[in-house]
DNA sequence: CTAACTACCTGAACGC
DNA sequence: TGCGTTCAGGTAGTTA
């Protein structure tokens, strides 16, 4: 489900709900993409952060909380904004009460496909994490260098579109974005070698599309919800992914749909050009 | 080390 | 209505 701008408004409703709160215990399901959650028991949670597509939860004690939405997840918190749990729930993070005599809260981790993920590390150890160890810079920040990503896209043999699927020559980007970015910047997504010209509109158009997207809180099609279950406002004003056979904004050709690298992929032929 | 495949999950939408 | 096929916003593991 969830890219950049879609993690980043789950972080902004995420942080007020578990900041400064203690952790007491945490029931989940044995699953594959679950590690070590039971070492937050007792930890109490500094502060949501996020890289890429991670979300990343310091706790006191030296230990993280490295969280990933995989495509269905989502937190809800229970009680709330007409929230009661249901068969897809596969964690629940159990809060100690903020004052003596309150209740505490439990907040869910609700993942259809179940290719969500939930780790508990030593703070910034991220080795077993190949996709976090190796994440490019932050789009939005000014890690984000437009000569370099020019260079890493010089560098690599991929077409471009899966190159930025990997989250190494940016952290963040996935399959919406991708197309959106790259209509925007004119290039066509099998493109292997973009000129340092085209680098640069690409690394403008992620900003922009991105930045666009965290203010309408995301794209919702159909599983991404925020902690208070609304959706993403983002989807009416998508140009290419999911656009298939309609009219290109630019010059009025119907979009084409075609895979790539294993993902459907959108562009329109004439003004993204090989 | 990179790049190309395949695997992991489940449900919704679609074709017959 | 029922059944089979395809697709879905993402990695992670294996192979060449």
């Amino acid at each position: 489900m969830p890219e950049l701008p879609e993690v980043e408004s789950v972080r902004r409703q995420l942080a007020p709900v578990l900041a400064g709160r203690r952790i007491e215990r945490v029931e989940a399901l044995a699953q594959r993409r679950f590690d070590a959650l039971e070492r937050v028991a007792g930890h109490t949670v500094q502060g949501v952060d996020r890289r890429g597509k991670y979300l990343l939860a310091t706790l006191d004690g030296g230990l993280e909380l490295v969280m990933h939405l995989g495509m269905t997840g989502s937190f809800r918190v229970r009680g709330a904004d007409g929230w009661h749990p249901d068969a897809y729930v596969r964690a629940s993070f159990h809060l100690a009460a903020r004052r003596a005599g309150d209740v505490g809260d439990v907040v869910d981790f609700r993942d259809v496909r179940r290719f969500g993920r939930l780790s508990v590390v030593a703070a910034g150890e991220y080795s077993g994490i190949a996709t976090l160890a190796g994440l490019g810079p932050e789009p939005l920040s000014d890690d984000f260098d437009p000569d370099a990503f020019a260079a890493a896209l010089a560098r690599t043999r991929m077409p471009v579109k899966p190159y930025l699927l990997t989250q190494r020559p940016v952290a963040g980007v996935g399959n919406i974005y991708a197309d959106e970015a790259l209509w925007r910047a004119r290039i066509n997504p099998h493109t292997r070698a973009v000129g340092r010209p085209r680098a640069h509109r690409l690394w403008r158009a992620i900003r922009e599309v991105l930045a666009e997207s965290i203010a309408r809180e995301g794209t919702t099609f159909r599983d991404y919800q925020m902690v208070n279950g609304q959706s993403g406002r983002n989807a009416d004003f998508l140009v290419a992914y999911g656009q298939g056979g309609r009219p290109c904004p630019r010059c009025a050709v119907p979009l084409r749909k075609v895979v790539l690298g294993g993902r459907g992929t959108t562009y329109c032929t004439v003004c993204q050009r090989r």
